[in-house]
DNA sequence: CTGGGGTCCT
DNA sequence: AGGACCC
């Protein structure tokens, strides 16, 4: 049957694919860590950025990536949590990905706050049984009929498995989120947006063409990032329609055939990319940002601070890294975004067989190598961001 | 006065 | 080692 499709060059419609969006993350942990917070407008602080807040202060106009100062204007009562420490948020993450696990081995996490869930086989199984379930939640387009979902009893089935996460993961952890059920990752990220927060919405197949259209431009597309929706720009290209109009010549031309196709059926909202198990993290990293720093005394100390949080991450995950990465910013007067520079080595095996404080100072030691590589310590110099990175964790050897 | 993470590809 | 993308 799926043979037939890939045979006519049509797309595969029979996944069920559940996309969960947690309702403002950093937010939702800092209430249910401090409940009195949740009448209250919050907002989590890192540095000088409220990186993200609660409903209550999105009535006042406060939004995500806010200056602080700004966001203290709109809403002078606005209670500030720092949210530089991602500790808590990270473990919550993966509690949730584990939650979602008791539904169907194929989760994706994207980011801390969001999973992709592939729930055909467990849709299959269901459907074997007599039982003809409702649809459970919004549906996309919306529709003045109900009851008319018999042709769509696998996304109706899919969209009563959702309700399902989202209750374990409300009872088990405290948790709200929003769902978006779909044949395809693409969709279904994009229909989860359309009923916020703690809500869920169906996209019926026939919607597709309508839920494209919401999208402002072709940069709303997941996978067309700031970079590409320049260059589209540059041909005269803006909105998805322009984007699905565009001559299949004209974008292969600046994008090369492959890109241009994916981009072509990910502006009609094709999306065949399965939904892959992410597992546990390749590299575990830390970093700090800050106004400046000039001495290298200075950046070991930022260093070793970065080293020990590391240090206390690696014995929870219990894999061992091979490779150690410093990266650094420099202060630079225009581009404060790119002008990273990353340098790394391997790390000798033998390094984590002695007591955590000896294992701390000779990756210090090869933090200086790295760090030396990229800033000359003899002469004046000005950073404003370190970053350590453990790459190659395996089981150790 | 734009975080602190992550992924994969080139 | 850097660059694109995601949150």
């Amino acid at each position: 049957m799926i043979l037939f499709f890939l045979l006519l060059g049509e797309e595969d419609t029979s996944r069920v694919i559940v996309h969960i969006d947690v309702d403002c993350f950093y937010a939702q942990v800092e209430m249910i860590r401090d409940p009195s917070l949740r009448d209250k407008p919050l907002g989590i602080q890192q540095k000088y950025i409220v990186v993200t807040c609660n409903y209550v202060a999105r009535k006042h106009g406060v939004t995500k990536l806010m200056g602080i100062k700004q966001a203290k204007e709109l809403c002078p009562e606005l209670v500030l949590v720092k949210g530089e420490d991602l500790t808590h948020y990270r473990e919550m993450s993966y509690r949730i990905t584990v939650t979602l696990q008791k539904f169907s081995p194929l989760v994706e996490r994207l980011g801390f706050d969001e999973n992709f869930v592939d729930v055909t086989e467990t849709v299959d199984a269901r459907l074997k049984s007599t039982f003809s379930p409702q649809l459970n939640g919004h549906i996309f387009p919306e529709m003045e009929i109900e009851g008319t979902y018999e042709r769509h009893k696998r996304l109706a089935c899919g969209s009563q498995i959702a309700a399902e996460m989202r209750q374990a993961l409300h009872s088990d952890l405290g948790i709200t989120c929003c769902a978006g059920i779909a044949h395809n990752k693409l969709l279904a990220k994009l229909v989860a947006g359309q009923h916020k927060p703690n809500q869920q919405t169906s996209l019926l197949p026939g919607g597709v063409g309508k839920l494209m259209g919401t999208l402002k431009t072709a940069r709303n597309i997941p996978g067309i990032g700031s970079r590409t929706f320049k260059r589209l720009q540059t041909l005269g290209i803006s909105t998805v329609q322009d984007l699905q109009d565009a001559p299949a010549d004209v974008l292969q031309a600046e994008f090369g055939s492959q890109t241009a196709q994916v981009m072509q059926q990910l502006c009609r909202g094709v999306d065949p990319s399965p939904v892959t198990p992410t597992g546990p993290p390749q590299t575990i990293s830390d970093e700090d940002s800050f106004k400046k720093c000039a001495s290298l005394q200075d950046a070991k100390e930022r260093m070793t601070g970065l080293l020990q949080s590391l240090m206390k991450r690696l014995k929870g995950d219990g894999r061992f890294p091979h490779v150690l990465r410093v990266t650094v910013r420099k202060l630079s007067a225009s581009n404060k975004w790119t002008n990273r520079e990353s340098r790394q080595c391997a790390i000798p095996s033998h390094l984590f067989g002695t007591g955590a404080e000896e294992t701390i100072s000779k990756l210090l030691d090869l933090c200086v190598v790295l760090f030396c590589k990229m800033v000359d310590v003899n002469h004046p110099f000005h950073l404003t961001l370190i970053n350590i990175c453990f790459a190659k964790l395996e089981a150790r050897s």
